[in-house]
DNA sequence: CGAAGGGGTGAATCGTGGTTCACTTCTTCT
DNA sequence: AGAAGAAGTGAACCACGATTCACCCCTTCG
């Protein structure tokens, strides 16, 4: 039994998979998942194409894996900002969605990529559930609020969801161009965000359906 | 001079020009994107690849037109939904949520093509148009009740751009799979958007920015 | 009728980029 | 040292689907 790997091998081995993870993610922020070729990345990260294939059964597997790193940093920022900690849930998902939208106009590129940009089927579902993660982090804020008498009942889900969609659209549509009057952008996603939130004294014309 | 297309020979390449869009707004409805190559296009409008390519330069180009002519639909129902006619805006609008909620769930696989599916980079310049002239008619109409003092003042193009991604948002997670509940779903598409809507009582915790 | 084109055809071509694999290089352990 | 096997290499391979083009048929009009 001549050789056999030890864990300095092990180690060495696992760097140059998070070089060709790294390699990705910066492919992504720099030129979007349209540039993201395996030979692109290989060549980033400094290895030979055939390398990456020893780490990751397809493309679709690595990026699956890209994403799925590259979005938590993104929900693990809205948790921590949505965090609680004594503030009125309202404030805290003001500052959740702030969070966002500063995070993704502060990288575009990378944003319009996790949100929005067209990719490989496989890699998509990993989109979905990276939606579905900030989905649900507001979806619990909410949930809470409405337990504590704080906002109005209401489907929590489908709010959520739909401030998710809110958010994600208002930004995609800069996200490629401009980048003029940031701050009334933020101001004006954040307001309508905490306004579309069910108060309590609200008369909502709700007709079918309702709590989740 | 022995030949020049008459009105007659014309009309029949128009006609058969428009079976090939018609064949690929079907294969999108039935397939998606995805399915939707150059030969099954073809096939199902009953002529030969190249025939396509004697009347459109490209595949992006056909596509082009057809989210073109599919979203335009879509478009002038949401346009005929909010029409100005006596009713207050805030019921204009809640009548547009639903008619563009209630069609996407009609035809599910062509709405998750026409909102979110991974497409040609050309023919997504045609899905912003067509999110943008959603953004529009949703814009003019909040304007509108600006103006009357109907609803209050606010970025009524970032307003309108949130209510459309939020439709889009909680639809396209629905779109591809279960269908439970499609009322419950519709009414809270509803009642959030008309909840979002700015109130003329309303306390926005507004910061910076403001009118459009 | 027959020449002049235009429209239609569909098999072959081509480009792109993911994936493979025979080979080289490096580790480990007797 | 040298055998056994893992990791790395990168040029070649391949699949897929858009695009082309040489050829056929049909319409028009002198």
């Amino acid at each position: 039994m001549p050789y056999r790997p030890t864990p300095r091998t092990e180690a060495r081995r696992a760097e140059v998979r998070q070089r060709i993870v790294g390699a990705a993610i910066d492919q992504l922020a720099d030129g979007g998942y349209a540039s993201a070729t395996v030979q692109a990345v290989a060549a980033r990260a400094g290895v030979a194409t055939g390398t990456v294939y020893r780490h990751f059964p397809s493309k679709a597997d690595l990026f699956a894996e890209v994403f799925r790193r590259a979005s938590g940093r993104e929900v693990d920022a809205l948790a921590a900002a949505v965090a609680p900690d004594g503030r009125p849930v309202t404030e805290r998902i003001a500052a959740g969605v702030e969070a966002f939208a500063r995070r993704a106009l502060a990288a575009p590129t990378r944003a319009y990529a996790l949100l929005a940009e067209p990719v490989d089927p496989a890699v998509e579902a990993e989109r979905l559930a990276f939606r579905r993660a900030y989905r649900d982090l507001f979806a619990a804020v909410l949930a809470e609020g409405v337990a504590t008498g704080e906002i109005a009942p209401h489907d929590t889900d489908t709010v959520a969801a739909a401030l998710v969609g809110a958010i994600g659209e208002t930004l995609t549509g800069p996200l490629g161009a401009p980048r003029r009057g940031q701050e009334a952008l933020v101001a004006g996603i954040v307001s309508f965000c905490v306004n579309a939130i069910p108060r309590v004294d609200a008369r909502m014309p709700v007709r079918a359906g309702g709590e989740t």
